[in-house]
DNA sequence: ATGACGCATCGACAATGATAAATGTAATCG
DNA sequence: CGATTACATTTATCATTGTCGATGCGTCAT
């Protein structure tokens, strides 16, 4: 059955779009976008959640909650917020949901921030 | 007490700490501090405020309201967020305060995002 | 089918943060 | 000196966000 609800990022490259801001000043949308990204990553669960995700190849939700100490409801949260960011992608398989980094979108993150 | 309000980042480096966190699994205090940072850039008027910065060599604070149609006090928060994440410094001169970005912090938050 | 499991969503609450008016503090000028 | 300028701080308001219990939905095993 094809779609699972795994969410996807809102647009194209919200984060792609912007030279890096240490050479030239950005637009309000711009930094709007950019802003939606970085947000993402403003928070220490996410962060953890993260490094999680990249130092295995894959990992299964239910692997995180015991490591980020959170509840399941909260774990789901932060897991939509890093896809819908463009960071991570998730893929349903039986009843697990297995989560990879998005390594691309990280270096995209760089650049735009002065890389 | 003499002392301008120029604030100075909360310790010696809160960045520079971590090992890119795709390689290793962040500790929590690792998560926290990284996560203060970039939580001063998870702001569209503060990324344009730095970018702003990082155009001219110097910028004054009366030179920032007017861009980011942002009240005075409110751009003063602003800068304020920002130096105590180490990413601009501000000096006094006669009554201007000019800032300037700090381009090793980030660096450093480039190299901790995976760089 | 029935139950157990894994995860997403909803609803509520507390905490945080962005904004600006009012006020305080230095520094400069006449 | 008093007046003015540039900025910081205080205070209050309002929106956003992190958190979790309850619930719903799909999946697997029996």
């Amino acid at each position: 059955m094809a779609r699972t609800n795994v969410k996807t990022p809102r647009r194209a490259d919200p984060v792609a779009c912007c030279s890096p801001l240490t050479e030239s000043p950005l637009t309000e949308s711009e930094a709007n976008e950019l802003a939606r990204v970085i947000a993402a990553l403003a928070d220490p669960v996410r962060l953890r959640l993260l490094s999680l995700v990249a130092s295995g190849s894959e990992v299964c939700s239910c692997e995180l909650e015991e490591p980020l100490a959170k509840s399941q409801p909260t774990v789901s949260h932060h897991t939509r917020i890093l896809v819908e960011a463009g960071l991570i992608t998730g893929e349903r398989r039986g009843r697990w949901m297995w989560w990879r980094v998005n390594p691309g979108r990280l270096a995209e993150l760089r650049k735009a921030l002065g890389g």
